[in-house]
DNA sequence: GCGACAG
DNA sequence: ATCTTGTCGC
């Protein structure tokens, strides 16, 4: 196990330029070639969402069978939301969470799959990212919209991609997960490369517009019935 | 000054 | 993210 970074999570006090400027410290730490367990074994889908009117985070976390993509467990840890959502900083709100739901695991996944961005970020830390300097875990970063960077519309079959550019950079790859569906936006996290990010993505995709990692962990992240 | 802005 | 039912389309 990988040792996680001391100062990769300090609490909130309202600077905002000091949580950038540690954003872009952390951001050196990232690992962009790929540096994980081959043949993958298990997998791991995480994602955050709020009870109490926003007052709880609840970060859900789900190991899979890297073949054959069933859960083998799941599990949700709950704790006191610490800090407002500001774009670019997203992480430092639903990180705790997270490593609180990694915790419950029975064990390590070789590859983690976080709803959010992973380097396609303003200073190249999202909470993919973030989340793979802190643990040591290879990660990749599967969101719903851009945030930074721009790309051209990507073709309408499912595996079609674009690049996604952010002042000279590519930061990231745009792909149709599904025909019809807006696409998803695949960026490395940590230990991951730009060029194997969408294949991993493609891999853990079956009929929906969200591979089964994030899917299943955003399931259950939201449910209702899952909230008490 | 005017937009854009993960979850 | 969350507040919320039905509804249009494949």
């Amino acid at each position: 196990m990988r040792p996680s970074q001391i100062e990769a999570l300090p609490d909130w006090d309202g600077d905002v330029a000091a949580a950038r400027a540690l954003q872009q410290r952390l951001a050196r730490q990232v690992e962009l070639r790929d540096d994980f367990a081959l043949p993958l074994r298990t997998l791991a889908g995480f994602d955050v969402g709020f009870e109490d009117a926003g007052a709880t985070t609840r970060a859900a976390a789900v190991l899979l069978d890297a073949d054959t993509l069933q859960p083998l467990e799941t599990r949700i840890a709950r704790i006191a939301t610490r800090m407002p959502y500001i774009p670019g900083l997203l992480s430092f709100r639903e990180l705790p969470a997270l490593l609180e739901a990694l915790a419950l695991l029975s064990r390590r996944p070789d590859l983690v799959f976080v709803d959010g961005h992973g380097i396609a970020h303003p200073r190249r830390l999202g909470i993919a990212a973030h989340f793979g300097v802190a643990t040591g875990l290879p990660s990749i970063g599967v969101a719903k919209k851009v945030l930074v960077g721009h790309h051209v519309e990507p073709g309408p079959q499912r595996g079609d991609v674009a690049a996604l550019v952010d002042r000279g950079d590519i930061i990231g790859t745009v792909l149709r997960s599904k025909p019809r569906c807006r696409p998803l936006v695949v960026s490395p996290g940590h230990r991951v490369s730009l060029a194997s990010a969408p294949g991993l993505v493609l891999r853990c995709l079956t009929h929906y517009r969200l591979p089964e990692p994030t899917r299943l962990a955003d399931r259950l992240a939201s449910r209702r019935d899952e909230r008490r």
